[in-house]
This record gives structure tokens, C-alpha cells and sequence, in this order.
DNA sequence: GTCATTTATTGACCCATATTCATTTTTTGG
DNA sequence: CCAAAAAATGAATATGGGTCAATAAATGAC
């Protein structure tokens, strides 16, 4: 009996390319500007049919952004099967990050619009969501795992537990990122050219600046 | 001729009690749910005279925004004005930031929204866009000062222009708050109790990070 | 191969909400 | 008090998310 099966394996098919048709539409127009109208042609499927494999118009966004979070663990994943000391590996984990978002764009804006979900009732109905948060939760640990090999040889100090100083590490490059974002994706954000820096400059200072602070008295 | 005086004194009046309206409605209902017909009952207007104050729905939250940069601003004022070291005067800014959140969820929710403010074509037609975007501006040179206060009075290191420092506090206090308004306000956001840390310890660890970074070397 | 049943697809329809505009009401200056 | 200007109104329009009855396709029993 291996038509249920196929079934199965077709019906992934068929929602994986109404994500694929959404991440093109949300990456041509943006998030404010995404219907369900337009992914529907892009689709080439009806409009009605989206709703059979999405909930509403949040659970296909979040089907992006599962994706999205899903892609950025595996790269994280790759940066801790080095051997280098743990600081380096928090070094190399903001890089890709900063360089994720400059890679994916429709990705980053997944995953704003998951932060920006109010949890007011039930119009964030997504089976996506809790998968979502999953996954954040594991991008998240894979920080941590990165500190604490770090304090563990001896790069980062310990005067923090590894969770936290992972918190600190994941809100503030949170911040830098979002600015890099605007800065490439917003016309009307200026404050980059207008004191005259480069991302990459100010990645390097945040890793400076941040090194100082986190790694261990040498 | 008093009188078109009058009117515009006027005209301010009702504009303002709209925003008051728009705040409430913003504050009790959330960006996502906050309608023009909603504000238009609040404010006890009809819905096509909000038209007349306000160019759109976006121009009417980028009005709130106005006030919401302006607010903040002045309490940098405040901050600038004493005679404290840089370094201190940065700590403190962060401070104020992160209780200003606290205290006007509505307004930063304004504030996200004008970050988000996709760039494209006329769908954000608002006079209060370039005013919004000056006070930001005035905001981060307020962040400035007080770094070079410090780099002048020797608190600060000035391994990096005061700009360039200025950004680093802007993006990684931008993300270290984000991170307690959606801890305070998205039930989904599990992270901190997750890992068992309270806010003011976040910031504290922040500022502490932070402030080995840029501190000199004293 | 046929057919009843289940499953998938469709697009017309419904509804909420932003926005417009012809009409009405209010204010003004004379 | 009146004609002109300004302001306010809410019915009407436009857009886009979401629904559903009707249709089409696939399945498996015979």
C-alpha cells in the first residue's frame, strides 16, 4: 500500500512549492505587499488550494520563516563542528549571520514578522508557529554551546554562565544585523551613510568591542 | 485678524486629540488591530475626518512615532545635562531607553513601525516620515555626545570615533531591548524565563559587557 | 473497465477595513 | 441674515483575506 505514501510525499511536493512561489513574491514585494493572490499565481494553483495546505496567510509566512531558521541552524551547525577556541566560533557565528541576512533577505523578513507576532488570540493559528520557535530555541542553544566551549578552553571568561552571556550575545547582534538589514533594504535609512561607516566596519567593531568584553583576561 | 490663528490652534487641537485617540487604540489593541474606524470612535470623529488630518493610516502611526522619538529625545536631553562622565551618561541613556519601553509600549510599537516601513512607492505618503526619521537622527546625535564627553573626559577609549561607538551602543541597545519589550509583551516569547534570567540582569550583564568594551583602560 | 467514494481543486462569493467623495453642516466675513 | 469657504459626514468603492458549494481527479472494489 505505497500510494498513501506517494500521496504524502506529493502533497510535500505541492507545499513546498506554494513556499517556494511565496518566497518569490515575498521577496519581489515585501512583506506588506504579499497576497495571497499573487502567491496563488505564482503558484500557478487557485487561490482556494493555498488554504488546503496553509492555514491562513500567517501559517504560510511561517512556513517561510520554519524554513528560514531551519537554514541559519545548519549553518550554526557547521560552525561548531570546528575545533578552534570557543571565541572564534562565537566570531564565526555572528559572521554568518550578518552574511545570512545579507544572503537572504526574504529569510530575515520571515523571521521578523515571528517576532513581531502579537500573541493576541487566535489569528496566528499556524501549526508553523511552535516549529518556529523550535527551531529558534535550538539556534539559540547552539550559541550557548559555543560560549561554553569557549569558557570551558578558556577564551571567554567565566563571570556570566554561558546562557547568559549567549543572551547578550544573541540580542546585540540582533540589534547590528537589523541595522545592517535596513541599511541594505531601506532607501529611507540613512544613518550609515550619513556618518560614513561600512557594515563590515561595524561588524568588526561589534566583534571588538565585544571580544573585549566577553573573552577571558589573557 | 486673530482668527486664522485661531483656526490653527484649532486644527492642532483636534489633530492632537486624534493622536490621543490613535495612542489608545494602539495601546489596547495592537498595531495589527488597530483600525481607523476604531480611532475614528475614540476620538468621536467621523472616519472621513481623520482623512483630513491625516494623509493615511500609516501617515496617523508615524504622527504617534513623532511624538514617540520626540518623548525620547527629551529624556536624552535630560540625561546630557549633567555633568557626570561619558561613561556614566551612556549608562544611563541605556537606561532610560530600556524603561521608556517599559513605560510606552505604544510607543515603541510606533517606533517598530517606522523601522519597518517598507520603502516602497507612496504607500507611506506621510509629512511625519522625514520628521520621524530627523528625530531619530537627533536621538543618535545625542548618542554621540555623550561618547565623545566621554572620550574627552577620559572614560571612553578612543580606540574608535565617537560615531562609530555611538552606532555600536545604538544596534546593540536596540537589540538587548527589543529582546525585554517582546519578553513583556508576546506570550510566545519564552526565552528568558527559559533560561531564568530576569531583565534588569540582562541589561545590567549588558552594560557591563558593554561597558569593559568601551571603557578605557584605567 | 466501471463506478461509488474519497480527495483535491477551483473561483465565485463574503466580509473586514482602508480610502474616497458627493452631500450636508458649520463657520466666516460682510 | 446671507453667500462663500471650510469642515464634517457616512455611503460608496477598492482591495485583499478567507470560505464554500460545485466540479474534477484519483482511488480501489468489483
Amino acid at each position: 500500500m505505497g500510494v498513501t505514501e506517494r500521496r504524502v510525499r506529493e502533497k510535500e511536493q505541492k507545499r513546498s512549492n506554494m513556499l517556494d512561489a511565496a518566497e518569490f513574491v515575498l521577496l519581489e514585494k515585501g512583506l506588506d505587499h504579499l497576497s495571497m493572490e499573487d502567491v496563488a499565481e505564482k503558484a500557478e494553483v487557485s487561490k482556494g488550494s493555498l488554504y488546503q495546505y496553509f492555514q491562513n496567510k500567517n501559517d504560510l509566512v511561517l512556513g517561510i520563516c520554519y524554513r528560514a531558521t531551519h537554514l541559519l541552524n545548519e549553518s550554526f551547525k557547521e560552525v561548531l563542528e570546528s575545533k578552534r577556541k570557543g571565541l572564534m566560533l562565537v566570531r564565526e557565528l555572528g559572521e554568518r549571520y550578518l552574511n545570512y541576512v545579507k544572503d537572504h533577505p526574504q529569510y530575515y523578513s520571515s523571521m521578523k514578522f515571528l517576532d513581531n507576532l502579537s500573541s493576541s488570540e487566535g489569528d496566528s493559528e499556524s501549526d508553523y508557529l511552535e516549529l518556529c520557535t523550535k527551531n529558534r530555541q535550538e539556534g539559540f542553544r547552539l550559541v550557548v554551546e559555543a560560549i561554553q566551549r569557549g569558557i570551558d578552553d578558556g577564551s571567554v571568561k567565566n563571570d556570566f554562565p554561558a546562557e547568559q552571556l549567549a543572551l547578550l550575545f544573541w540580542s546585540t547582534s540582533h540589534g547590528v544585523v537589523t541595522i545592517s538589514y535596513m541599511h541594505q533594504n531601506y532607501e529611507h535609512f540613512k544613518l550609515l551613510e550619513h556618518i560614513g561607516i561600512q557594515e563590515n566596519e561595524l561588524f568588526n567593531a561589534y566583534m571588538h568591542i565585544l571580544g573585549c568584553g566577553i573573552a577571558a583576561d589573557s
